[in-house]
DNA sequence: TTGAAAGCGCTAACAG
DNA sequence: CTGTTAGCGCTTTCAA
């Protein structure tokens, strides 16, 4: 058995509740006492028992990170190491600590929510993504408890508080800078639709088509599937269109590298033949070959200020609930040019 | 405040411990008294909290994890979300929490494992590398806590369970290949040095030399500098070596990228002038141009493994301290063929 | 500045 | 099958 505040007490011949004040570094205890008991707390090797001080204080100092449906799917991002680079970094400062959700299937994560939420572990939560049909955001509502969206709410966007980037206009800027390099027919290359982040590139993508006259097809619209490995088939599908894309806006840079890399299989140039532009800007891009023109969307910093906002509305329940976006920046490199025609097939 | 078992109990007339019972789903508690409680729990919408049944069954069903020094470091590179998901897979699995550390340096991620310890926050830990002078592990072994390290431990190896590849012979391995493929001038490209699956490859690759006869020099080991980006330094070191190298083992893909991506620069062409084996298989393998021929450490599998080897020792402390090695296979891609000898510079 | 006592919400003998 | 009782290890009034 391990010691505890009695032993030392004990030992140190005062109350229980003075050296729990020494604990506590309370400034109504003598520095003499202090000394004495932090000596036979070092000698018995006395430690406390968090769990203990948390069923009274109920507060735990740990923060929930809820990943998107399938710890693997969020876990093969590198988007996602670097968002909880940003949380972990703040949570440090801060002396929070970190919990993570397991969960491989919308139910089950949402049960972990519950259970940590309910089961009182931890005093705030971080949502990693925001999507249709989802349980969890409308459930931290309703029970009026400290959390933070990384993405952009779908609803009820007065209750919640969120870090995003303004991803439509980011889109539009990558579509934009394709535009002015000359590119006429840009296809968009998504994922699951049923993230707002898609859709939210998925319409400033479509709004710089309309505000420059660009007349948009759904044919140049597809979408990664999950799980998947259709990379394949969205890539001939779009090469084969009677008006194939000079260019393509990509919503991350591993969905880019699978895209290039098909290309690159059919003897099809970047960024002569094709440009490509993705975002991220994880360290993927600027490894990749040729490097990739990438939206930085400062995904650490991401994660930095959710950890913040959530930590601060944790303790101010009642604070005024602002939201955070986080600009972004294109960062040009080789794999986007001025239009040369296509040359290909 | 929330619904506590008491009021629960009140209003269904029943005690305390019974709602308890039911809460633990007993056999001894009848089926109608069960429903009857359950029902007027979800009418109370009670919750169990957690931290009263932790503070007395002393059993969080939570594991922490260890990350390297600075999670920054460990969150770059593939191979950390590759083993958390694995480990997240299995805790999953067996209805187990994940509790991360945050630490960015050695001292202060060594005062969160004793808290996390001493704190009684966790049932065991995982330790997710294995590096000289380290101090968790020797203070692990010292409290007798449930733990195992990913990666092959320095010293008192009896007293520790591991999962680990067999990271000499994969080493030695990737090397024969090489010389297989004629190679002679083989370079080895490590990162820090302290970390023994550094130490293991290097082993492994001189060890492969030595059994062919290939004369090594220390001219053709470099190691990245951790936070520096040496790369351009390492590639310009060794290809202006009077002999330079006509094939490289690199001791992570990520690595490998950087690598190649240098090359490139300098327009040397992979595979014809230089051959690349690199370690880890990650995505990043599989889609760098060319792919690369990589060796598969199945790092899921090897997170899956610890996962299991802790909350069996943690279900029964006393068991056999086994050890894992996980095997690995080497994936031949187009990164590396048969020497051609040098054509550049 | 310190101590006594009550209690956080739960479980676990023990008794019936 | 269910209730009573006594804690788990800490904090926190209240009183001294």
């Amino acid at each position: 058995m391990s010691v505890t505040i009695k032993d030392v007490a004990k030992r140190a011949n005062v109350s229980p509740s003075t050296v729990s004040r020494v604990l506590s570094d309370s400034s109504k205890i003598s520095e003499k006492t202090k000394r004495k008991v932090r000596k036979i707390m070092d000698e018995m090797g006395y430690h406390i028992n968090l769990n203990a001080r948390v069923l009274v204080q109920k507060s735990t100092q740990t923060i929930g990170i809820v990943m998107k449906h399938s710890a693997s799917h969020s876990l093969h991002n590198p988007f996602f190491p670097e968002v909880l680079r940003g949380i972990s970094a703040y949570c440090n400062k801060e002396d929070y600590s970190i919990s993570l959700t397991t969960g491989e299937s919308e139910e089950s994560i949402f049960n972990e929510v519950v259970k940590m939420v309910q089961g009182q572990r931890v005093d705030g939560v971080i949502v990693l993504y925001s999507k249709k049909d989802d349980k969890v955001v409308p459930y931290l509502i309703d029970q009026n408890f400290p959390f933070v969206v990384i993405g952009k709410p779908l609803s009820e966007t007065s209750k919640v508080m969120y870090v995003d980037n303004d991803n439509i206009q980011a889109a539009k800027e990558a579509t934009e800078y394709l535009i002015k390099l000359k590119h006429q027919r840009i296809s968009f290359i998504g994922d699951d639709p049923d993230f707002q982040v898609i859709q939210d590139r998925l319409n400033g993508y479509q709004e710089a088509l309309r505000v420059h006259g660009l007349k948009g097809s759904d044919d140049y619209i597809k979408h990664f599937e999950y799980g998947t490995p259709n990379g394949v088939q969205v890539v001939e599908d779009l090469i084969h269109l009677p008006d194939p894309p000079t260019a393509m806006v990509i919503s991350t840079d591993v969905n880019a590298l699978v895209v290039m890399k098909e290309l690159r299989n059919r003897n099809i140039t970047i960024p002569k033949d094709i440009s490509i532009v993705s975002f991220n800007n994880t360290i993927v891009s600027q490894l990749a070959s040729p490097p990739m023109t990438s939206i930085d969307t400062q995904t650490y910093q991401l994660g930095y200020e959710a950890s913040r906002c959530v930590i601060e509305l944790i303790h101010d329940p009642k604070m005024f609930k602002r939201s955070l976006i986080i600009p972004t920046v294109i960062k040009i490199r080789e794999s986007s040019q001025v239009n040369e025609g296509l040359k290909y097939v």
